[in-house]
DNA sequence: ATAATGCACTAACACTCGTTAGTAATTTTT
DNA sequence: AAAAATTACTAACGAGTGTTAGTGCATTAT
């Protein structure tokens, strides 16, 4: 290896898919530069590319990784003996959490998945929409089983999964709540709404 | 007055407007060229200029046009001899079809406001929180009155915001929904996270 | 020690961007 | 009918875009 690593235990290619990150939310995936991410790394915009591919290839890693660890964990609730109010109380955690401490990626895969060029797009919109179908099934199992209140389950899911993600434009007005509050007030009101 | 409107009954400068408000929403105000837009109004692109005096004035137009009809509608809402929960009822319908029928404007509101150059960014988001903050008065004024569930008012604010203004993911994928279904199940849940 | 690799640099290419200037045609006002 | 205003056009501007080529230095592997 060559130069300092910025960073202890991590890569270049990793600080150049923090930073953009960053830069990514704030300004948007098209209106961010690649000269803009050079400089935030330190780096001439042309020295970039021996790291990385692509613009593009940042926003793949970045939507991917956050898709993934999405469903890894849903698949360990998925096969976890809990009741249902449970496994949805538990995927709602991991929400709100993914959320406050990943904030930047979780809200990147959120917001700027439509600039992913094909076929990455349709790849991530059938993951996407695949991971909403089961949830919605968890919790149609879970009417099924009298153990949630007769409610339609992808107004559910849609609900559920729209008020986290814009836990967002919480974050920037008011950083005094600390988050296990926003949490548990959280998880309150969404949960509330599938008990019978 | 010279060439044919479009439409009838609406100017030029409305056409602009609205075939760039499909525009933005479709790529992002940054990804959207003004060439782009000339094409879809059916017009070359300096020839907008005729018509309005920048790409950031359609976007303006756009969030405040949204802006001062939430407004507008919440002062009423406000000043009517309601109960509470009548009230929230009133904003979320009125949110919820909204977003159904103004989708394209509302979603940029929405989503798009971060490409506000100044002082209009400040402007709007002025706006939105005092729009936000009326609201959750609104509803700290039930739980004094002992009309709403005692909860945390701006995470109640936050999830019936952020919940509706996901239905936009949900216009994609489910044209099927009709929207009476829709508007009814989503009052049903948000309601019910509000009673005592 | 020598060869091979890794990495940052400068320069540049081939566009695309929002926008302005200037002009001609048409329509409206006087 | 003459003057004024409206609006569409072509051409072009300067700046900014992602990205590639090519160079040279520093580190690693042989």
């Amino acid at each position: 290896m060559a130069k300092i690593q910025s960073k202890r235990n991590s890569t270049k290619k990793e600080v150049i898919i923090e930073k953009a990150s960053r830069l990514f939310r704030e300004k948007g995936f098209g209106a961010a530069s690649m000269r803009d991410l050079a400089e935030h790394v330190g780096v001439e915009a042309a020295s970039l590319y021996n790291h990385i591919q692509s613009k593009s290839e940042i926003l793949q890693t970045i939507c991917f990784k956050v898709a993934n660890e999405f469903m890894t964990n849903l698949e360990q609730v998925e096969t976890s003996p809990q009741p249902t109010l449970k496994k949805m109380e538990a995927i709602i955690r991991l929400h709100i959490r993914m959320m406050l401490d990943q904030y930047e990626y979780v809200y990147i895969a959120d917001h700027e998945w439509r600039h992913l060029p094909e076929p990455y797009l349709s790849n991530f919109l059938n993951q996407r929409r695949n991971y909403r179908k089961r949830l919605s099934d968890i919790i149609e199992g879970g009417i099924v089983k009298g153990e949630v209140k007769a409610i339609d389950p992808y107004t559910a899911v849609l609900v559920i999964l729209s008020a986290i993600s814009g836990i967002d434009s919480w974050q920037r007005s008011r950083k005094t709540t600390n988050a296990e509050t926003l949490e548990s007030n959280m998880v309150k009101y969404l949960i509330e709404g599938l008990k019978k």
